[in-house]
DNA sequence: TGAATATATGAACAGTTGTTCATGTGAAGA
DNA sequence: TCTTCACATGAACAACTGTTCATATATTCA
């Protein structure tokens, strides 16, 4: 690990990607994705943001490999990449309840 | 976990924990004080910053309560707060490369 | 093909963020 | 007390971010 932290392009892409978790909207986006795919629109709804909001949102996540999404016909389905997301969503709740 | 994640203002709370990770300098900080307790001039050399530059990030990371600071003398020591900072930055290490 | 629906995307704008520069504060020594 | 050193802080500015609005693309169905 802190071998890893010695390279100046992995601290980069570390706070990159600590920066797409900077922000509610998304980390409300990953909370609903917890229950599974979810579709644009149903995400928009839950989130209560708007349909490009989310959308927009969406792409950020996806290029952080956080999301992966799957065309099912009109409908686009989104789900978590990965299970690292839940992972260090709960390293953030412990250090929050402290 | 799911539970708390329903409160909005938990929410508020973890991203705004999140987008103080994200920033390449706090990462810096935060990998040197793994080494343990440093003055603020040793930080800012380390890390390639200004003495100010590094004052101001110092304050957000303890109103993060991510670092402690203890006076001696006319020097101000830094050090982490706890340990999760490790952990955390550990799963990120994890997600990014895969 | 044409209309309707679901999602993506570009431009623009307000709000936020990180740095620098100048200056303030606090401690140690002469 | 006066100076010096270490650090903190406020103002200002450029760069970045997230949203909205308008519009484009893609798929289905008539």
């Amino acid at each position: 690990m802190e071998n890893f932290l010695k390279n100046e392009d992995n601290l980069i892409d570390m706070a990159e990607l600590f920066r797409v978790f900077g922000d509610s909207t998304r980390i409300k986006i990953l909370c609903c994705l917890f229950q599974g795919e979810q579709y644009v629109q149903e995400l928009a709804d839950q989130v209560g943001a708007s349909q490009s909001a989310i959308s927009h949102q969406l792409r950020i996540l996806k290029q952080a490999k956080l999301v992966k999404s799957r065309r099912q016909g009109k409908l686009v389905g989104y789900s978590l990449a990965d299970d690292h997301v839940k992972t260090i969503l709960g390293m953030a709740k412990d250090h929050l309840e402290e």
